[in-house]
DNA sequence: CCCCACAGTGACGAATGTGTCACATGGGAA
DNA sequence: TTCCCATGTGACACATTCGTCACTGTGGGG
């Protein structure tokens, strides 16, 4: 999960997208004000910035220029967004290091793919060779999973599906995805070894199994929640 | 500098966007037929794609579907162009994993600025999980190795050791070292797995196998230096 | 030059990992 | 409620990987 500011005048444009950044699993902190951008890219320290170019108090590209004026925000990337449809305008965000620029109406899926493209690449920076999360630890080095400190065992297949499924874990993975991320099928292939292999990934974890999620019709999902229980009333 | 791999079929475009890209001081190499695009991307290595969606021999979207099944390419940004105008085939692109879309027609300059803007992000990251010393390269996420460009496919053990051996190519390691490393050996255990697992990784690395250098007495140690080769007078 | 301990090699059987299939299960739409 | 289809599960055959061992090759001290 990721945490991304927007920085928008128009409260419906923040709010739309707002609601697309949560489904896709990111937190999403939204100013309307310039002057507020520095102060809160320096509390927050989000992942990803939106930037709108028309704002009160101070414009977005003197907004712009101060984050990347500090070494503490520079490397944060920055989508911006502007109504101005001329390409020169365009230019001169990405210009100035812009790491995006979308004009005014766009679509908030495309948005939410072009955050995704972006994050995809920054997120990797975080690749450790052990990567911590809760009490799950995912060992690289000795392709190992620690569930409570307790080691298991995995097999280079298991450890490769573990760990892409471990990799975001606020988004479900599709069958399509996982196919293609663990054994390199580029085309939709009708095979069940997916679902075998999940099964004894579950077997293998045990009581850890249980956030191994299915998410049925589209694919599965590491859940660091505890899994839902049906409660008996 | 930065090398961008062209696939287009208008040639006016690609010497435009050659033209522009030479200015930035990158390297550029343009082909128009889409049946080549794998074979490039894997002989050259480029650093980002620019795809053409219209393409002979084969559309630009099953090149970039072969480029991300495969391990050694998938990695490559990839900044897909098209005549075509909708948000939906915007997204399109961008959902099957591209890093950046344009429509045609594009001002050459926001290409170059949008290349630009990728090749920042991407030159940083330099893929943590790959381990780059000269003409090898260690891929720790999919256990291959790559001499001089040419993949080859790693066991877990075999991974292991070279990747041992490749920590710390000035050191000699002790047998009892990797013993411990790779297998977990706590005590000196009289064994003569580490000797076949040599022998099966220099089988495996063919040429580069030399460089794994037998110290009488004591270990093991990868040579980058070009082995030392009897010589007649 | 002669040893011989250390290292290289080929072969083998056992263990492990993997993909596929047939059948069981169960969620949810109609 | 019924039915269908996505998913769960157990079993199996095949491929790969692994460790051991016996034998061979060899470097360097004596």
């Amino acid at each position: 999960m990721s945490k991304i500011l927007v920085v928008d005048d128009e409260p419906d444009i923040s709010e739309l997208i707002s609601l697309h950044m949560m489904r896709e699993g990111h937190e999403c902190l939204c100013i309307t004000n310039g002057l507020e951008v520095m102060p809160s890219a320096l509390n927050e320290q989000p992942d990803l910035i939106v930037l709108d170019l028309m704002l009160p108090g101070l414009d977005g590209l003197s907004s712009f220029k101060r984050l990347r004026a500090d070494s503490r925000t520079r490397s944060i990337p920055v989508i911006m967004l502007t109504a101005k449809t001329q390409t020169t305008d365009r230019i001169n965000g990405l210009e100035l290091g812009a790491d995006d620029y979308l004009t005014k109406p766009f679509s908030p899926r495309e948005l939410a793919l072009r955050i995704t493209a972006i994050l995809r690449r920054t997120k990797k920076v975080t690749h450790v060779s052990e990567v911590k999360t809760g009490e799950f630890l995912l060992d690289r080095k000795n392709m190992k999973f620690f569930y409570k400190g307790q080691p298991i065992d995995l097999t280079t297949t298991e450890f490769k599906l573990l760990a892409v499924l471990m990799e975001n874990t606020a988004a479900v993975h599709t069958r399509a995805e996982l196919l293609r991320e663990v054994w390199g099928y580029s085309d939709d292939v009708a095979t069940r070894t997916l679902d075998t292999h999940i099964k004894r990934l579950r077997e293998k974890l045990g009581d850890a199994g249980k956030h191994v999620v299915t998410v049925r019709g589209t694919g599965y999902q590491f859940s660091m929640e505890a899994p839902a229980v049906a409660v008996a009333a």
